[in-house]
RNA sequence: GGACCCUUAGCUCAGUUGGUUAGAGCGCUUCCUUGACAUGGAAGAGGUCACAGAUUCGAGUUCUGUAGGGUCCA
């Protein structure tokens, strides 16, 4: 027999087991021919990244997905990698290099620094899928990609050529979502607005002639220190107030003294500020618009790096931006134009990498007009591509509605380099769009002109993301026809499901269908264009404060030492129990620790197991069964039996509708309360019994089987160790290796066998629970200490005496009590009116009358209590006309046994 | 301004199509180291299900509104 430790010792059992799955090669993606598949593609971490509580969470699900996958005979691939996360890995080499050598990356050069960064990534990165073994995920590492991979990138760089000859991406110069200390466009997907406290200027713009008694025009502003690049002041078309004014013009307070025409336009907000709107169509998205519509000149008096330039006029030349705002409200204050300083908030535009408000800006840039949005919306709308919870769609849907031009260029070094080539002397800023079509002007191709000599290649980068929408193609092979092959990109493309945060349901999801649909399998039917089948949301893991964890914060547990505390299968499961669909985690350190006690349950459940008999034929189920004794099947095997057969279809429900707490809680509550806390316990009468020890083993090597097999995706490595322990598995296999029989297998083979499971066994065992409880309940009341030296008689009638007798033997081990015996007496004793009759306790010492009278006494108020309330209800005509024959007869039925206990209670109050 | 989510025990959360007396984990009180487990066992205290209406024989559950908290979009 095999020795098992008191507890449960995770680390050891850990290291052991992934190492073994590892040398197997039980992680393989591999499809027979015509098998079912199930396909994750990781969320690529950044390369740089260490695990977080988010990750964990994310990562734990995937693994429960795909090792059920695994169990339920499918071809289960989850394909891992990391993201090169453009900006984010390129500031960080830049800090590194700043502080450890003092220099920059222009001092070094593009192509050395590049050599840095992947210096850095060599030394640094993948350690997050490092983190990810020990947390036990099953990936096929053999398949681990990486954005900037060679094979990756040619993916890239094909969807970029394509999209480029289809025309829908083009380079022109439009308002950008400009970042002045990354010194490089956003999209607008990476700008973050925040309600932001500041001041708002009321100003008077003087008209250089007065119309009638008009001397000027007043306006409010935020951003007093663009005035210099004013061009214009605009009303509405159909503002009264500014009628006799359009036309006429403003001398523009700031820079150098201009006058500015009044000008019309529909965008003006007539209730704003008055009614009037300074244009700066440099500096504003909006005024760029209206500039654009009215022919208006563009001065551009912020550089890029956020300094006021000489536009900006001699007094605030030179100044940081918001320095400057402060000083051209000073001045204007000076030159009296300044009618009132307001402090205000309103929603700026932040950059989310760096923090700092974006500065607008017209530029030059790539732009591409996203492919396939009408197709991208009805996949989802026609549950092709289902979202969980599925009200994330309406949030897909609602951004697909809206969608604006994608700005892809990034002025990084680290990234994906556009594979466009100008030629030499053609002048970048001027190009047009006809340019763009002038193979003498541009070149577009995956491979670089024959000529390089001739050319000089665009020095962006494309957005990061512009690579990952490609992920679940790119890391399956796409578009090289071998790799393909090797990847088996037939059998396992379209995923099955994405696991991910909503927060990128726009940067990533809405892309990745898209990049799907325009790019997988060119006219094969929508179904197999789409990238997955199904989009999973998990929450967001937040403090108990619930705020977001961050390193910033410091409120974020390291879960390597989670997992050195608790076990990787109790942080898992700990986690999962407390992540119920779409809802936020707020962490509670509590739930882990409850995982990893869990277990430890389940660890000395098996070691019980070993202790009572010595192992029978444990390597099949079909050998199992056969240890099945039909002609001993008792109530409590029954009850046991069908709650196992329930828990698996709910799991099976769960499973399907990504209610991972629910499956969680379910294995829980029954392993824990219906197993250990009742089955078990009422076992080991019967397996001290040599005629039924075989009998009631086999149930529980049954029942400890299939529970294995549930509860190995969430917690793999216990349950491997188990599985191997218990004899559940052959030399050489592993759990994985088995087959998970539904519920109705399990259910129809235990019946093959003779031993149809007879539900109404349930309700005899919640009954015998009751007594065990009412029992217990009288001892703890009588402060009878734990000995087993009580006796308890009970008042039956005959019926309930047969139904009661077969389990005495059970009960009084449970109870803790020398005997159950029958009496047709109505001793004077300490009682309770139990479901089979009134329970007795002999104490052995004289009763306290009082101390009873006021125990059953409060016990009859309760029954009462509910007596009124059910009676109310039955004598409500309109219940009894309306209601369910069924809920009728309930209640009927429950008012019944409520009085006869009542009656009964009465009586023994009576006759104290 | 538009859309969405949340509010249930001291804390963190379940509660599936409306149907007996609303559950779990942690914490708390009392008892127990009895040959699986003290990472455990037994008993117990603790809830006007945010508030106000409506629908219904019946509402934690459906609808409307209010308040508070949160998220996304503009």
């Amino acid at each position: 027999m095999p020795e098992i430790t008191k507890s449960y010792e995770a680390r050891d059992v850990e290291a052991k087991w992934y190492a073994a799955w590892q040398e197997a090669g039980c992680f393989a993606g591999e499809a027979r021919e015509g098998q079912e598949t199930h396909t994750i593609v990781i969320p690529p971490p950044n390369v740089t990244g260490i695990l977080h509580m988010g990750h964990v969470l994310n990562n734990t699900l995937q693994d429960a997905l795909t090792r059920r996958a695994r169990l339920e005979g499918k071809a289960a691939l989850w394909v891992p990698g990391t993201d090169h996360a453009g900006i984010a890995t390129q500031t960080m080499v830049e800090k590194h290099l700043k502080k450890t050598e003092g220099i920059t990356r222009h001092d070094l050069g593009r192509e050395a620094f590049l050599e840095r960064v992947w210096d850095w990534r060599h030394e640094k990165g993948d350690k997050i899928l490092q983190q990810l073994k020990e947390l036990g995920c099953s990936c096929d590492w053999d398949r681990t990609h990486f954005t900037m991979d060679e094979g990756y990138s040619k993916s890239v760089r094909t969807a970029f050529v394509s999209l480029f000859e289809k025309g829908h991406i083009y380079r022109g110069k439009r308002m950008v979502n400009w970042c002045p200390v990354s010194k490089t466009a956003l999209s607008d997907e990476e700008v973050e607005m925040r309600p932001t406290k500041g001041h708002i200027w009321r100003l008077r713009y003087e008209l250089v002639e007065p119309v009638g008694e008009h001397t000027h025009v007043v306006l409010e502003t935020t951003r007093p220190e663009t005035i210099a690049a004013d061009v214009a002041v605009a009303v509405h078309p159909r503002d009264e107030r500014f009628k006799d004014l359009v036309g006429k013009k403003v001398w523009r307070p700031l820079g150098a003294k201009v006058a500015i025409p009044i000008i019309t336009d529909e965008a003006v907000e007539m209730d704003f500020g008055g009614g009037a709107l300074k244009v700066t169509p440099a500096h504003d998205k909006v005024d760029f618009e209206i500039g654009q519509r009215n022919g208006l000149e563009v001065i551009e008096s912020i550089d890029p790096d956020g300094t006021l330039n000489e536009f900006a006029g001699p007094e605030l030349a030179g100044m940081e931006r918001f320095a400057g705002r402060k000083k051209a409200a000073q001045i204007l204050e000076e030159r009296g134009n300044l009618v009132e300083a307001k402090p205000y908030e309103n929603n700026v535009g932040y950059s989310q990498r760096a923090g700092v408000p974006i500065e607008p800006r017209p530029m030059q840039q790539w732009w591409l007009r996203y492919p396939r949005v009408e197709e991208a919306k009805q996949v989802v709308r026609d549950g092709l591509v289902q979202m969980h919870p599925a009200r994330w769609s309406k949030v897909y849907l609602n951004w697909l509605d809206n969608i604006q031009d994608w700005c892809i260029s990034r002025q990084l070094w680290w990234g994906h380099r556009i594979p466009v080539w100008y030629r030499k002397g053609v002048d970048k800023e001027t190009l047009t769009e006809a340019d763009l079509q002038n193979p003498e002007m541009i070149h577009v191709s995956l491979e670089g002109p024959a000529d390089p000599e001739n050319w000089d290649q665009e020095e962006d980068v494309l957005d990061t993301w512009a690579s990952s929408w490609l992920w679940p193609m790119g890391t399956l092979g796409w578009p090289d026809g071998d790799a393909q092959a090797k990847s088996n990109f037939d059998a396992f493309y379209p995923t099955t499901t994405l696991a991910t945060g909503a927060d990128i349901i726009f940067f990533w999801v809405a892309r990745m269908i898209m990049a799907g649909l325009e790019f997988a399998r060119p006219g094969a039917p929508v179904e197999e264009r789409i990238p997955f089948k199904h989009v999973y949301f998990n929450g967001i893991v937040r403090d108990k404060k619930g705020r977001k964890m961050s390193k910033t914060l410091g409120n974020s547990p390291d879960p390597l030492d989670l997992i050195k505390d608790y076990g990787a299968d109790g942080v898992r499961f700990g986690l999962l129990q407390m992540a119920p669909l779409g809802q936020d985690v707020k962490f509670d350190e509590g739930r882990i620790e409850s995982g990893k006690n869990f277990c430890n349950k389940l660890w000395n459940a098996c070691r019980f197991r070993t202790m009572s008999g010595e192992m029978s034929d444990n390597s099949s189920l079909d050998a199992i069964l056969a240890r099945l004794d039909p002609a001993q099947m008792d109530e409590d095997d029954h009850a046991i039996l069908a709650a196992l057969i329930e828990s698996m279809r709910i799991l099976e429900k769960s499973f399907a509708e990504f209610e991972f707490a629910t499956a969680t809680q379910r294995l829980y509550s029954f392993f824990w309360n219906d197993f250990c806390d009742w089955y078990v316990e009422v076992a080991k009468t019967r397996v001290l019994d040599p005629a039924a020890k075989d009998h009631a083993l086999a149930v529980q090597d049954l029942v400890i089987r299939q529970f294995l097999l549930l509860f190995e995706p969430f917690a793999p490595f216990i349950a491997e160790e188990l599985w191997s322990v218990m004899g559940y598995g052959q030399e050489g296999k592993f759990l994985q290796d088995n087959l998970l029989e539904t519920a109705e297998e399990l259910s129809s083979a235990i019946a093959v066998r003779g031993s149809a499971i007879d539900e109404a066994a349930t309700s005899t065992v919640d009954q015998l629970k009751q007594v065990t409880s009412q029992a217990r309940q009288l001892k703890a009341d009588q402060s009878v200490p734990q000995k087993r030296d009580v006796t308890f008689f009970l008042q039956a009638s005959n019926e309930d005496w047969a139904a009661i007798e077969p389990h005495v033997a059970k009960l009084v081990r449970l109870i803790g009590a020398e005997s159950i015996a029958r009496t047709t007496e109505e001793p004077s004793l300490p009682a309770i009116v139990s479901p089979f009759g009134t329970l007795y306790l002999d104490t052995g010492i004289k009763i306290d009358p009082e101390a009873e009278r006021s125990r059953l006494t409060k016990e009859l108020a309760q029954v009462q209590k509910h007596i009124a309330g059910t009676k109310g209800r039955l004598s409500n005509e309109a219940f009894v006309s309306k209601a369910p024959p069924a809920v009728i007869e309930g209640a009927k039925k429950q008012l019944a046994d409520q009085e006869s206990k009542a009656e009964e209670i009465e009586r023994l109050l009576k006759s104290l």
